[in-house]
DNA sequence: GGGGGTATTTTGTCCAGGACGCATGGCCCC
DNA sequence: GGGGCCATGCGTCCTGGACAAAATACCCCC
């Protein structure tokens, strides 16, 4: 699929460019006979035959467009206009979160990555989570770094296996917070159930907030990534479910996160609140009905609150 | 199940069953035109639209599609008939592994994961790893369960929630054994890099691999799956590792593994050795040069017990 | 000059039907 | 009975056309 042998160059297929970039590939199709790009060459077979700049590019532009920028005004920019483009509206996590990771932190974060320190960085993480405790661990140091990370990998700054490093090192460390958060006592203790739709691979967002969930006191259970629709639907009921929290990045096409979201609201229970957070904007831009969107986790443990004390 | 909802027949996009079954807008298309299954009617936009009865069935041959049967064979059959053959396909899942896990615990641990009962399970889970250690832990216990988790699956006996569940329950116990596992001390401890391949989405292979090689005092690292096949080679340098381990099981293509390992076994450094283990039939039918097959985790640590002492 | 409603463009997804490579299955022959 | 060859099954890709929903532009009236 890659390369086939030693000549250098090397493409891509469309099904492997649907999967790096998230663009279908009737939209890829479709780019290419509207704006001409992205144009890429065939292969022996008379296949399209994607080089890794397009993807790159593609990339690009898939953040300019979840930012709220069109296509036919940035699909058919050089790549400097993109740049220019991207500096000008994407906000940096690089401003500093005057918290508990200062934008030094966060660099020197950054620095043990590149360097493939990773027992370092795990310890640092460790050292960090001791010092603020779990709630702020998560929402003043994992949320800026998984930021700066996805950053910094967009702009070529950091390779996929060091994102990979990264995150590995960062589970680690959440899973041990979660672990050391007690059991809730109370039999009134909300049930809830974490998991992520089918093509949403990223678990990150899921163990943060299974952290700051058992916290504030819920009996969480975690499906891991990539459930199924109708699988989400009988655990909720097999698990009695009071909420179902997904979890959502840029990765996942926005119109499979609406009609997802809209037909699990439908065959949920009526009773079963439906709570959607992460990065994906389309989360706060197309709200759907009975689904509760959140930005931030600080919300998810303030919405928490306000329902167990509603009196 | 979904009734409640209102009397008109409430019917799914083919993006919706693609999201729904795993199989492709491309294949539903296609098994249509050839085999006259599924039939879906039109919504009013000249749109197919699929059952929820379309969805059940589909989902069956998806199954038994994994489970080696071919399509033409299958699609055409009636509902009863692909009851009748799942139930026949049978392979020996119970035989008694005489163990640290005899057929009567293998069938309570399954009881308990129909029986959503997730603390419970983890909790026996735990249970027998204090009492039988890491090694034996992994190898009797993790190995049979996840044959048996994977058999139930098959034959219809397993949703795939309930399969997650278990997942998740087995990864928090095993990462709780690999943390308590002490760093070596040695500067001479083997480093080991593990991950597995693109459209390789199992990692609890790994994390066993993982358990047992850090019990055997190497230097783990690992990059959670799906990791490209150039950023191993790249990971691989970066921290000088010893050996390269790779899990496989049956969902990726075996082409893909076999000429997978062997440009991985070209572009990496050829005193890298590199490992390959896990479930996938290939890795022992069609051997790579220059690739050590593993079936069992006994044989990885019985390997490394070699290489570190040779003398 | 601004607000609200309508026309127009943009954009992603769907459709039909054809083609082809790759692996598997069956068959023959050794 | 095993190895090699051919037929066929099967998934994915192709082209090019169509259309609805969202986004934007326009315009009229207050």
């Amino acid at each position: 699929m890659n390369d086939r042998a030693r000549p250098v160059a090397i493409t891509l297929s469309i099904a492997a460019v649907e999967r790096d970039t998230g663009l279908s590939k009737d939209t890829l199709r479709v780019w290419e006979r509207r704006y001409g790009f992205p144009n890429p060459g065939r292969d022996p077979l008379g296949e399209r035959a994607y080089t890794l700049a397009d993807v790159e590019k593609l990339r690009i532009i898939k953040r300019l467009l979840d930012a709220g920028h069109r296509p036919g005004r940035v699909v058919t920019q050089s790549l400097e206009q993109l740049q220019a483009i991207s500096e000008q509206t994407v906000e940096s996590p690089m401003r500093a979160t005057e918290l508990a990771l200062g934008a030094a932190d966060l660099r020197e974060h950054l620095a043990l990555i590149r360097g493939h320190d990773v027992p370092r960085l795990r310890s640092q993480l460790t050292r960090l989570l001791s010092r603020v405790g779990v709630a702020r661990f998560v929402n003043e140091v994992v949320g800026p770094l998984n930021a700066a990370v996805g950053d910094a990998w967009l702009r070529g700054q950091l390779e996929v296996f060091e994102e990979h490093l990264y995150t590995e090192a960062v589970q680690v460390v959440l899973r041990a917070a979660i672990a050391s958060v007690p059991e809730p006592p109370g039999a009134d203790a909300p049930r809830v159930l974490l998991t992520t739709f089918p093509g949403e691979p990223h678990g990150l967002g899921l163990l943060m907030a299974e952290a700051v969930l058992a916290l504030e006191g819920c009996r969480c259970v975690s499906l891991g990534t990539q459930t199924p629709l109708w699988d989400v639907v009988l655990a909720a009921k097999a698990l009695r479910s009071d909420i179902v929290a997904l979890s959502f990045t840029g990765c996942m096409n926005p119109n499979q996160i609406v009609d997802g979201l809209a037909e699990l609201r439908g065959k949920l229970q009526p009773g079963v609140r439906l709570w959607a957070g992460g990065s994906a904007p389309v989360l706060h831009r197309r709200p759907v009905d009975g689904v509760e969107p959140f930005s931030t986790l600080t919300d998810v443990s303030a919405a928490l609150r306000r329902t167990r004390q509603p009196a």
